[in-house]
DNA sequence: ATCATGTATATGAAATATCATGTATATTTA
DNA sequence: TAAATATACATGATATTTCATATACATGAT
């Protein structure tokens, strides 16, 4: 196969990671009857319970209207709690319940050990250079959720 | 804001970047009137004219049965071209136009031109590790293509 | 050759996600 | 303080995406 485009394109590179090792770990959810969109709010929760909707759609990378609907399922499933925040009304806090933290706890250690499988296909120097780059990246999100992330300080 | 498991978690790590710097090119391209997934097909036919439809859709990351519609899409806007191989009628290739080649050849202009401002927050040799550590992991993705591209190469 | 099995793509219903906008509340400005 | 503006979240219509399965063709076994 010839070489491509795509091949050496950055933004194609990271997708690809992303996407390969994602559903990758999302398979092994899906077959205990959980959904990645889920997981992906839960594990937002874990450390930040009581974010406020806003910024975990930041951090969930999903989009607020959707953030509300998933967090209104979980809600359902007394996975989750919303309270209205009383310095602002218009605000809404997230909290994981005991019975979220009971079905999300396992699935860390099983995120951990598919994480180590990941990494076991590179050398120990590799595999910090990689974090610690991605690390780097990352302070280019942090700017569109430094508000977010005050806010969050802030109240909590 | 405290550390949390997720900040150190690769998976979280290559999503937040790979969205971040998706999301800030895909922004340029709704802007012009090209869609992510119009642009996602294209450019993977730009050097690979011809591939089959489940190695495009391989290649580009989404379902089967979405490339169909999206190639669907795209032939109505005469982008590209369908051709039913003649060795084995099931299959389809997808063939980039000239129309297609003259929306997508500027495109990779801006996709240059946004991957060195992403890259630009990194020292050189930080640029050179990200991608070839990103290049070693793709190696886990290349298993499942083995065999599109195995029968790409053997058809074309 | 026929039958059973496998593979490539297409299709349509169902599930999911996005977009534009609404409502409520907060903040700023005059 | 009143009006104007801004922000947080919710809502519903629309668009997109997935899932299960259909169709057509190919391959291998008998």
């Amino acid at each position: 196969m010839q070489k491509k485009f795509i091949d050496n394109y950055l933004l194609f590179q990271l997708a690809l990671a992303s996407h390969t090792f994602s559903e990758e770990f999302y398979d092994q959810l899906r077959a205990e009857g959980v959904s990645p969109a889920k997981w992906r709010i839960l594990i937002n929760l874990v450390d930040c319970s009581g974010m406020y909707l806003t910024a975990l759609a930041k951090y969930s990378l999903y989009e607020q209207s959707r953030v509300t609907k998933l967090v209104d399922q979980l809600v359902g499933e007394k996975l989750v709690e919303k309270r209205t925040s009383h310095q602002d009304r218009r605000r809404v806090s997230i909290h994981i319940t005991t019975k979220g933290m009971q079905l999300v706890k396992p699935l860390i250690e099983q995120a951990k050990t598919h994480e180590e499988s990941v990494l076991a296909d590179l050398s120990k120097s590799d595999q910090k250079h990689l974090k610690s780059i991605l690390n780097k990246l990352a302070k280019r999100h942090a700017k569109d959720m430094q508000i977010a992330s005050l806010e969050l300080v802030k109240t909590t």
